[in-house]
DNA sequence: GGCATGTGTATTTTT
DNA sequence: TACACATGCC
């Protein structure tokens, strides 16, 4: 295209948006109104005004999303800007400036960085210490230390506050928990350490002070930022921060698709946008192009009950088309056999399974989809839910390699020890010890690993044989400059032994191993491949299996919340029951409950052709919460009424009727009757 | 008595 | 998977 015609793409809006030259820039752009489009092209436009790209900064929600839509800008501009631009999430980028310019605050470039379970095994390490363990009354749990403390750290809102509001059932324990929280800070700056919040944080330290701030202020004329509704109160403070600098921040959202309030993110940043930025520019974008009328009836009657919402109504010129389906099925089994059933009518119809997506709430809900699609050979990809890096394997792997790239950091040093025969949660401690693990102050220490290889009292002799195996691979290792791929390599020859002694499935779970290894031989160094993985982990199984192992057409499978940003020409919407959408989990207080019925409501927007809601009528694992139900769930109560009229309904067992006329003609009306007698039948 | 290991059970969403 | 709890080894 050329650097005109693409402008004639655009509506005005759009239009407004793109051209829009300097100063603050607010986007509210509901679903399907070519959002990422629109971004691509200002994107493209700024570079056609003679901006350089590598003084663009773009941060999306996903590395993925910034890779699309630097892909895009470049085909438009002609020319190749993904590897200039500064793009990516908040973390990632946090990561790259902290290593050119986190010196002056006292950070060294050489830190590494841990994930969420990181930080709750590091919260657990500390509530050991303290004994907080062994008390009579109990203590939170590591995961909701860890998320304690994130919330207090990104919505910058003091402890007691945050124990108040959202944890009640801890705020007796306000103290322990504090104390939990000034030694794992500590203890983060001891070993070299940030966690994701701290990633933040130091950035936004970073561009606070005019003496530190002017290195990185220096180096970008536009910020552009993308699913604004999902940032948080922190990365807010960072784009005021980068302001100073730029007055050129665009951000775009949309407040109805607010889905990350667990991650702090708040609709205050979207709504306050112009009181912060003063002088800021508001675009709507109201046009949507992505579905049919009657989808976007259906989205528009689930979100017009939001309690509190950005007025704004979305058009769309897709007039026709069916209406959504909602079907009633007997249970999770019937369920699995419509979606099928339908996936495959629609690519008989010449919809390919890659235009066709299956979305449900939580990770599992697709467990037994899962098992039936590879029954029947349905080839698929699932994002979100249970992931590599969550696999016990694969974090012994990164154990490894994060004690060889530094040497002082205790979790890691904590779950190796006790891969070792023999050796549980004490003895690992004290050999923590015996190493000289615990880095305290400025003092030189010796090196861990280099004491590894002496006399240790604490080895039972059950461990001494992998002890050796161990020493002589972390040996290899250092010896001699081998890339990471190699290292894991290496360090397969002593783990696979102990997989094989710990794990069932051992065989693939060595696959794993050597998948890292190829995952790793795209990397020069050690340290930015640990970096890069935490900091954009493979998303789903697709990511790993690689080109040839997946077939060139495969349905996608997803949590709703990774399906943000995303679009199908056919979209299955299963588990549509009260205490699935909205998590029972989640139905404590308004708030959440209305954040549930945003997801939803991003649920059904993905659609563009066809949309299909499934409801199982039973669950035999019954939901959590529904216990008088006798196993029968409610629709979600966010289709009610009005809303169920949008749809055209079904109830899929069509014996469904028959049966019961069945059973009626031999046992009369009312069925616990029949059962009894189908009962006795059994007893004989 | 302390510690490692075995068994049963419940489990949101993600950078 | 990871916790709580029970058991059994040194």
């Amino acid at each position: 295209m050329t650097a005109t015609s693409w402008i004639e793409t655009l509506n005005p809006a759009q239009r407004e948006a793109v051209k829009h030259s300097e100063g603050p820039l607010l986007v509210v752009a509901g679903a399907g109104t070519g959002k990422t489009w629109t971004l691509a092209c200002r994107v493209a436009h700024l570079l056609e005004r003679g901006t350089r790209p590598e003084r663009l900064l773009l941060l999306t929600f996903t590395r993925r999303a910034a890779r699309e839509m630097l892909s895009r800008a470049g085909r438009l501009t002609g020319r190749e800007i993904g590897g200039r631009v500064w793009g990516g999430t908040f973390h990632a980028v946090a990561n790259r400036l902290l290593r050119l310019h986190g010196r002056v605050l006292g950070l060294p470039p050489d830190f590494t960085v841990m994930d969420t379970p990181d930080t709750a095994d590091l919260m657990n390490l500390i509530r050991g210490e303290l004994g907080l363990d062994v008390r009579e009354r109990r203590f939170p749990r590591k995961e909701t230390l860890a998320a304690i403390y994130s919330r207090v750290v990104n919505a910058g809102t003091q402890l007691p506050d945050v124990l108040r509001h959202d944890f009640p059932w801890c705020a007796e324990e306000a103290g322990a928990i504090r104390e939990v929280f000034v030694r794992y800070a500590r203890r983060k700056r001891e070993q070299n350490v940030l966690d994701y919040d701290d990633l933040l944080l130091f950035w936004k330290a970073l561009v606070a002070v005019p003496a530190t701030a002017e290195p990185v202020l220096r180096r970008f004329d536009h910020v552009l930022v993308d699913e604004y509704q999902d940032t948080n109160a922190l990365q807010a403070d960072i784009l005021e921060g980068l302001a100073r600098g730029t007055r050129n921040i665009a951000v775009v959202g949309d407040d109805a698709q607010a889905i990350y309030a667990f991650r702090a993110a708040t609709n205050r940043n979207i709504l306050e946008f112009a009181e912060r930025f003063a002088g800021a520019r508001i675009v709507r974008l109201e046009q949507n192009y992505r579905s049919t009328q009657p989808i976007l009836d259906a989205s528009n009657g689930v979100i017009a009950r939001a309690a509190r919402r950005h007025e704004k109504t979305l058009r769309t010129d897709r007039p026709g088309g069916r209406r959504p389906m909602l079907l009633t099925c007997l249970d999770e089994a019937e369920q699995c056999d419509e979606v099928c059933r339908h996936l495959l009518a629609h690519r008989e119809e010449g919809v390919p399974l890659r235009r066709q997506a299956v979305l449900f709430r939580t990770g599992h809900h697709s467990d037994l989809l899962e098992i039936e699609l590879a029954r029947r050979n349905i080839p698929f990809v699932k994002y979100g839910g249970l992931k590599f890096m969550e696999a016990a394997h694969v974090k012994d792997t990164l154990a490894l390699l994060r004690i060889l790239e530094n040497p002082f950091d205790e979790v890691s040093w904590f779950r190796v020890l006790q891969l070792l025969d023999g050796v549980g949660p004490g003895r690992a401690r004290a050999l923590m010890a015996e190493l000289g693990v615990r880095r305290r102050g400025e003092v030189p220490q010796p090196d861990p690993v280099a004491r590894l290889a002496g006399a240790l009292t604490d080895v039972p002799p059950s461990a001494a044989p992998e002890l050796d195996e161990l020493r002589a691979a972390l040996a290899d290792c250092r010896a001699d400059r081998l890339g990471p791929a190699t290292q894991i390599d290496r360090l397969r020859g002593f783990l696979a032994p102990v997989i094989q002694r710990r794990y069932d499935g051992a065989v693939a779970r060595v696959r794993d191993v050597e998948q890292l290894a190829h995952l790793a031989s795209g990397s020069t160094s050690r340290g930015r491949f640990l970096a890069e993985l935490t900091l954009d982990p493979p998303a789903s199984t697709g990511d790993l299996a690689g080109p040839p192992l997946l077939d060139e057409d495969y349905v996608v499978l997803s949590t709703i919340h990774s399906a943000k940003g995303g679009e199908w020409d056919v979209v299955h919407v299963i588990h549509a029951a009260d205490g699935m959408i909205p998590s029972d989990m989640a139905t404590g207080d308004a708030e959440s409950v209305e954040e549930e019925r945003r997801l939803l409501y991003v649920a059904l927007t993905r659609a563009r052709d066809m949309l299909y809601v499934y409801f199982p009528l039973r669950y035999y694992r019954r939901p959590r919460g529904l216990e008088d139900g006798h196993g029968f769930a409610q629709l979600s109560r966010f289709l009610d009424g009005g809303v169920r009229a949008l749809f055209e309904e079904r109830t899929v067992h069509v014996d469904l009727e028959a049966t019961e006329a069945a059973v009626a003609a031999v046992a009369g009306p009312g069925t616990s009757a029949s059962v009894d007698e189908y009962l006795e039948g059994l007893f004989g």
